[in-house]
Parts: structure tokens; C-alpha cells; sequence
DNA sequence: CTCCTATAGTTTCATTTGCAACCAGCATAG
DNA sequence: CTATGCTGGTTGCAAATGAAACTATAGGAG
């Protein structure tokens, strides 16, 4: 048996994790510094800016895979600095509907166009097609290990 | 002005984190369950692994971009453990050199297959050259992102 | 030599994280 | 209606993380 090699750096778990740690330092210090915002405070708002009708926070942690913790303490903290507003759930009173405040649209509106910049910077040297064709493949691996997962975990 | 829009989902910083996530989620778990190791404790062994003459803490710190304090406490454990050895490092006696014991380098030995089929079945659905593409494209993304850190901050 | 500054690695401490227990409110079975 | 188990959200706690202080050695400059 030929004796298997295996470089660090060559091995696509940890490239994806030392490339998505660089872009997160990046953009995690971008919003703190301009907008005193965490990322899972930017995600939350950025998730209750799709819903104006109002989300649940379980809603926000299925769709973000956030620990519901985390969404929670988001949220208690946005609530907070009045940039989220919680209106009452008719139908379960355990759970309210979040929405942006006047404030949080604000904020969320300055947020966007920097958001972007940011991103066309880190991805400045590929075209739309290269864009596309990554992204594509990062939405076949989430189908693929959420697959497995499922049939590891089949209910 | 046209109101800029953004989905969450279609943001690549978080495409890639939220994809990242899954992924050294399977690889730790993987790693925890079969070896009893951390991500950054596999981490130090492979790259003390591919230097059988030695490393030192700082350049694996260097070249992983883990904190010092986590590659220090690695070594602790796995040192604890009988997977890595210190020898001293003649030209400098603050640092030390390490490397696999016997132990070390048989885990080594019995992780790598592992790791490589973890890494085949993540990345199934692709080709040799799709693969090929989307590692490029990270590495460019490191090129872009460490350039600017350079320049930021030009030492 | 003897300072002085810089670096390798460890320790300390404050912060962040997430699991698990918990406290409602809901929903179904009897 | 009321018992029983379930789910949304919060709280408590224990573990992980990382910045900053610290220790020991290095490597000049005088």
C-alpha cells in the first residue's frame, strides 16, 4: 500500500475554513467599525429587512442555522438600541414577529451599499460566471451534507 | 437613487461562512469521534506531520494563522498525549522544534485516509477541475485579502 | 560586558459561545 | 376540562477563545 500524503494546505476542509475565516475578520471588523454591529446582529436584521410582514426568531435561526441563542441575544441587543421592534404573534403567544424599526431600515439601508462594495472587493478579480459557478458549488455542498445529515438523523 | 437590495442567501460572505460552518462541523466531529482530536490539534499535526526535521510554534501559527495561544495549547495536549515530541532547537532556546513520536506519526498515518475520503465525499458531485477551479479562486481570495491587509497596515 | 529592545511561548483574565435546564404557552388525548 | 408532552424563547453554566501581561532568551548598540 503506497503511503497516503496529505499537505494542509491542499485539503479543501481547511482551505475553505482559512479563506472563510479571512473573509469573516474582514467583514466582521467592516461592520463593527462602521455600524457597531456583530455578524449575527447584521444577519438578523438583514433576515427581518426580507420579512416586513415580521419573523419569528426560530424562523431566523432555521434559515441561519444560528444557535437560537445567539438569535436571541441579537435580538435582545438590537431591541435594545430600538433598531428591532417585536409585535405580538396572534396566533402563539410564546413567540412574537420582529420587524425593523424606522431606525433599523435606516441603518439597514447604509448597510447595503457598504455590504456590497465589500463584497465585489474580495471577489474583484472573477467575472459574474466564475461568481456564479462558486456559489453554485457552495449550494451542492450545503445539499449534499444536509442530505446526509437528514438521512443520519432520520426523525 | 434605486434601493439597493440584498439577500442574505445571495451574500457571499455569508454563502461561504454559512457553508464553512457545515463543513468543519462534519470534519470536527469526524475527527473528535475517530481520534479524539480538535480541529487545531489535527491542524498542528499535519503541519508538523509534512516538516519531519521540525517546526517551531510560531511559523505553524504563521502559516495556519492560529492564534499562538491556540497552537500552544495544541501542543500541550498532544505532547500530553505522546503524539509530539520537543527537542530542542539549538539555534534559539526560547523555541523548540516538534515533532510525531512513533504514536504521532501511526495516528497520522490513520487519519490521513480519513480525511481524504471525508474530503472525497464532501466534494462528490464535482469534478478534478471544478474542484481545481474552486481551490484557485480561494486562494485568490486569500491573495486579494492578504494584499490589503499588507498594505493597510505596511509595517 | 551591560543595557535595551524584540521575540517565542505560557499564563491570566475577560469575553464569547453554545449546550442544557428552564419557563411559559400550545396542542392533543382522554 | 385537565393531564401530558412539545415548542419558542431565555437564563445559567461550563468550555473555548483570544488579547494582554508575563517570563525567558536573543541580539544588537554602546
Amino acid at each position: 500500500m503506497t503511503k497516503q500524503s496529505l499537505r494542509l494546505d491542499d485539503f479543501l476542509p481547511y482551505r475553505l475554513s482559512f479563506t472563510t475565516n479571512l473573509v469573516s475578520e474582514t467583514v466582521a471588523s467592516a461592520y463593527e467599525q462602521a455600524f457597531g454591529l456583530r455578524i449575527a446582529e447584521w444577519r438578523v436584521i438583514a433576515v427581518v429587512a426580507e420579512s416586513p410582514q415580521g419573523v419569528t426568531q426560530q424562523a431566523i435561526g432555521l434559515k441561519t442555522r444560528m444557535d437560537k441563542v445567539t438569535v436571541s441575544r441579537a435580538a435582545v441587543s438590537l431591541i435594545a438600541r430600538a433598531l428591532l421592534e417585536r409585535r405580538p404573534h396572534d396566533a402563539d403567544q410564546r413567540s412574537h414577529l420582529l420587524t425593523l424599526s424606522a431606525e433599523g431600515e435606516a441603518l439597514y439601508s447604509a448597510i447595503v451599499p457598504k455590504a456590497l462594495a465589500l463584497e465585489r472587493q474580495i471577489f474583484s478579480r472573477f467575472s459574474a460566471a466564475e461568481i456564479a459557478r462558486f456559489d453554485a458549488m457552495l449550494r451542492q455542498i450545503d445539499a449534499i451534507l444536509l442530505e446526509d445529515a437528514a438521512q443520519a438523523a432520520p426523525s
